[in-house]
RNA sequence: GCCCUUGUGGCGGAAUCGGUAGACGCGUCGGACUUAAAAUCCGAUCGGGGCUCAACCUCGGUGCCAGUUCAAGUCUGGCCAAGGGCACCA
């Protein structure tokens, strides 16, 4: 064995042998039970980043953990191959986006090799190979079968600089998730999938998965945003061209139903032209146009003051038979609810600022049961509190949340309303103008209108014959062999689909192809996929709270609709990984604060990377890099290897058991002790939450141990001997998941037969798991005065006779009383004294 | 505005049940080895006060204010701050 530790050459010489002999394969069949430990794949954008790093080296130790605990563990990768980057690269270079990504993913493969990950690569995945969108355009068909999938005329958003629709997820704060341009409205026919069907158990089932963090599970309920409330219609009394019409309103406030002294409707209110009387109808319409113009940032903004135009017509208050003026305003959403509000000035912040300004009528309804709120003529702003209804016909003295039922079902009762469950979510627009992606399996008849794509005609193949210089369309429209085909029907004219998928349908199920990824004949098999499925501990970034993790939920959902497993949540645990920055922001190019993994390999080695970058923060936290802590990790890993490499020929892999009392020479059990404790101590820190940074304090505190023992010893014998190599493998072993090279190195420098990484996990013995003697603490009035090292198995009594036999507690006790005195066995007394 | 998360030394962070606050590391300072450097090793490192120095003694201290308790970083109530999510969603 080296005196010096060469982690580039050891690092190389494992990575081969375990290539090449199948170490990571995962079998099918097996007598354990399984584990499924998954990261979220990458985009292969070129090179791997820190944040990569991160999230997989923390899989990677969970993987290998639980192999070592006598899992049979899935462990699998891919790649979110599909996607705009690679398009942009090409229209950019002249290139073909396959070849640039292609090229990628071989880079970023040779980083993973290099980083030592423990993965199956005879199950890897890439989302743009037609092997793969085969089955992704196969889902598509089974959910258009199932009505989940349609296509419609809507409203939607558009960013111009991606050329391309984008789904309601992917626009963040009114601009593009992914380029960060300003969001635009378009009118255009596109595919949803219907995921608002599932919103109600997509939000129930968020309670069958205490392993996820409150945090992603509240931005999922938000999104999703379930509200309870009322549908009442109230009729038009003055429709200009006669006819009898009705305005249906969507509230949360049936309770204030007898306050309402106008109404709303939205700029894009589809009735409005018919609600707007002839004189009204030339501001009405300035007012819309005007509304139209706007951004979706500025039309959304809380801080613009609010506007509206009156439509010159009336409803009426079936309640109360009180005529209210219909009005349009840019603060009613069309999409929401009915597009229409009725408002209620004082119990309501928006429409109190409204009326103020329009000089529209107050109406208290809801007051505090022990106050009175005065003329609303004088308030600052609505009341919104809790309270008991007033000017409420016979509801007069309910409480509001009582009313709000009543006064429901009163409408339910006289037929002008009803019980309503509200949500926020919409249906997921999947369709992209963009080339690569996975075509949508649909063709247009000239007679025969939309055809699904015969299931034996998969995969629909992405053209190779189209110009990617062209600017304002899709690539995909310059192909001349792609757009005709025949109708599946009739066998008539036919045009296909030009549009493909946003790729998040293709990162919806890759997890469940991991399970059977070879599979040439169907999508996965059935038996399969329920043996693996759900995935034990799924991890990656908070960036994906809603979009991606949201989107998994409803497809496993739907498939299991479809009989196609017999699962309904994809991921039981999920940790969301912090950021990795430096010198406290996020890494990133444009910010020049990047640091390069490749130069870490090179300069460190893999193994100090694993070590640093799970040492200093707990997973789920941000974690900043720095220099110094890489250097800090690398000088450890020299120091293990010293202990090793100087101890070779003091130590033998053969070790009997030691019990507990085997051990003769007090510093010889001491040091048993310690390892046993490491061993408990480090098995529950990766088993609760994987708190990786104690673990590898833990791994410090035992290499500092056993040097310190040795510290003491100028020469071994025997029993030396066998502690010590006990100790050493211990540490070893313990060591394995994170310095995955160093140890299997070290291992077989010693004689060690097979791999380190097949290995059982270490056990502890509770028994040994604990100093041989107890540090009594002795309080006084609650503070610490005094210790006492105590003989373990000491009874009450006896342990309150040692302290009070203490030298301090005599003098600080002496001429006081003792009230009272505490015993807690095994650690504290506490002296109470006046 | 609503929701979630987090507040502990110069820094990252430790601390099963309420029971020794600051593990482990980074940084800094001092020392050993060396002609010198690197590497390595050893020691110190929350703050105030006391003692000629030291050992030692003592008081305070986990965002703030209260409370429960023999005992609070940990439990309860009320605030404050930072980060993140949602937001004219009726």
């Amino acid at each position: 064995m080296k005196e010096a530790y060469f982690p580039q050459e050891i690092e190389k010489k494992w990575q081969k042998v375990w290539e090449e002999t199948g170490a990571f394969k995962t079998p099918d069949d097996s007598d354990k039970p399984k584990y499924y430990a998954l990261s979220m794949f990458p985009y292969p954008s070129g090179k791997l980043h820190m944040g990569h790093v991160r999230n997989y080296t923390i899989t990677d130790v969970i993987a290998r953990f639980k192999k070592a605990q006598g899992f049979n563990v899935l462990h699998p990768i891919g790649w979110d191959s599909f996607g705009l980057p690679a398009e942009n690269a090409a229209m950019k270079h002249g290139a073909n986006p396959e070849t640039w990504t292609d090229e990628n993913i071989a880079y970023m493969t040779k980083q993973l090799k290099m980083l030592g990950l423990s993965y199956d690569w005879d199950r890897e995945v890439a989302t743009c190979k037609p092997e793969y969108y085969k089955w992704t355009q196969w889902l598509f068909l089974q959910l258009y079968k199932k009505g989940l999938a349609y296509k419609k005329e809507a409203a939607v958003n558009w960013c111009n600089d991606c050329g391309t629709v984008l789904a309601n997820e992917q626009v963040i704060d009114g601009k593009c998730w992914r380029c960060d341009s300003v969001v635009e409205k378009k009118y255009l026919s596109q595919w949803f999938l219907k995921i608002t069907e599932y919103a109600d158990v997509l939000l129930q089932d968020l309670e069958k998965l205490p392993g996820w963090g409150d945090n992603v599970k509240t931005m999922q309920a938000n999104w999703i945003g379930k509200s309870y409330g009322a549908i009442f219609r109230f009729p038009v009394v003055d429709a200009p061209n006669g006819e009898k019409m009705e305005v249906p309103v969507y509230t949360t406030r049936p309770d204030t139903v007898h306050g309402i002294t106008y109404l709303v409707v939205a700029p894009e209110y589809k009735d409005i032209e018919k609600l707007t009387t002839p004189e009204n109808k030339s501001a009405v319409e300035e007012y819309r146009a005007n509304a139209r113009k706007m951004s979706e940032i500025e039309r959304l903004s809380t801080e613009r003051p609010k506007t509206g135009v009156p439509l010159g017509t009336h409803c009426k208050n079936p309640f109360t038979g009180e005529i209210f003026p219909l009005w349009t305003a840019d603060y009613a959403l069309v999409e929401y609810g009915t597009g229409a509000v009725m408002a209620v000035p004082t119990h309501d912040t928006r429409d109190f600022a409204f009326a103020k300004k329009y000089n529209l009528p107050l109406k208290t309804v809801i007051k505090p049961a022990d106050e009175d709120l005065g003329d609303p003529e004088t308030w600052a702003d609505a009341y919104v509190e809790p309270g008991v209804l007033v000017n409420s016909c016979g509801f007069d003295g309910m409480d509001n949340e009582s009313a709000k039922k009543a006064i429901t079902q009163k409408a339910v009762d006289e037929g002008f309303g009803e019980f309503k469950t509200q949500y926020r979510l919409r249906d997921w627009l999947i369709s992209r103008q963009r080339y690569w992606g996975a075509p949508i399996p649909v063709v247009y008849c000239d007679k025969c209108g939309i055809q699904p794509v015969p299931e034996n005609q998969l995969p629909v193949m992405l053209p190779k014959d189209v110009d990617f210089s062209v600017v304002g369309k899709s690539p995909i429209t310059t192909s001349p062999t792609f757009k005709d085909t025949v109708c599946p029907v009739c066998g008539g004219h036919a045009t296909r689909e030009m549009d493909t998928m946003d790729t998040f349908i293709c990162s919806s199920w890759y997890y469940l192809r991991y399970a059977d990824a070879r599979n040439d004949k169907e999508c996965f098999n059935k038996d399969k996929v329920n043996h693996w499925l759900p995935v034990d501990q799924y991890v990656g970034g908070i960036e994906h709270a809603i979009l991606h993790l949201l989107y998994s939920r409803f497809f496993t959902k739907a498939l299991r609709d479809c009989g196609l497993l017999d699962f309904d949540e994809p991921f039981k645990n999920l940790l969301t990984q912090g950021m990795v920055l430096k010198d406290g922001s996020k890494m990133s190019k444009s910010k020049g604060n990047t640091v390069d993994p490749d130069e870490i390999f090179e300069n460190y080695g893999a193994d100090t990377a694993r070590l640093f970058i799970l040492s200093d923060s707990p997973p789920a936290r941000d974690f900043d890099w720095s220099d110094a802590g890489v250097e800090g990790c690398y000088k450890f890993l020299n120091r293990v290897w010293r202990l090793i490499s100087t101890n070779q020929n003091n130590i033998s892999l053969q070790i009997p058991e030691i019990k507990a009392g085997d051990l003769k020479k007090k510093e010889n059990d001491d040091l048993l002790r310690i390892v046993h404790m490491a061993i408990k101590g480090i098995t529950n820190d990766i088993s609760n939450d994987f708190q990786f940074n104690t673990v590898i304090s833990k791994y410090r505190e035992l290499t500092n141990a056993i040097y310190d023992w040795q510290g003491k010893k100028s020469s071994l014998d025997e029993e030396d001997k066998l502690i010590l190599s006990f100790a050493i493998t211990s540490l070893m072993k313990l060591m394995s998941p994170v310095a995955v090279h160093l140890t299997e190195e070290a291992w077989h420098e010693l004689g060690g037969q097979g791999s380190i990484h097949n290995q059982e996990w270490c056990k502890w013995d509770e028994n040994l798991a604990k100093s041989s003697s107890i540090t009594l603490v002795v309080q006084i009035n609650g503070k610490v005065k005094d210790k006492i090292e105590v003989d373990e198995g000491l009874g009450q009594d006896e342990l309150k006779e040692k302290a009070l036999a203490s030298e301090k507690v005599k003098a600080l006790t002496d001429g006081k009383t003792i009230i009272k005195t505490i015993v807690v066995p095994k650690k504290l007394v506490n002296i109470v004294v006046k």
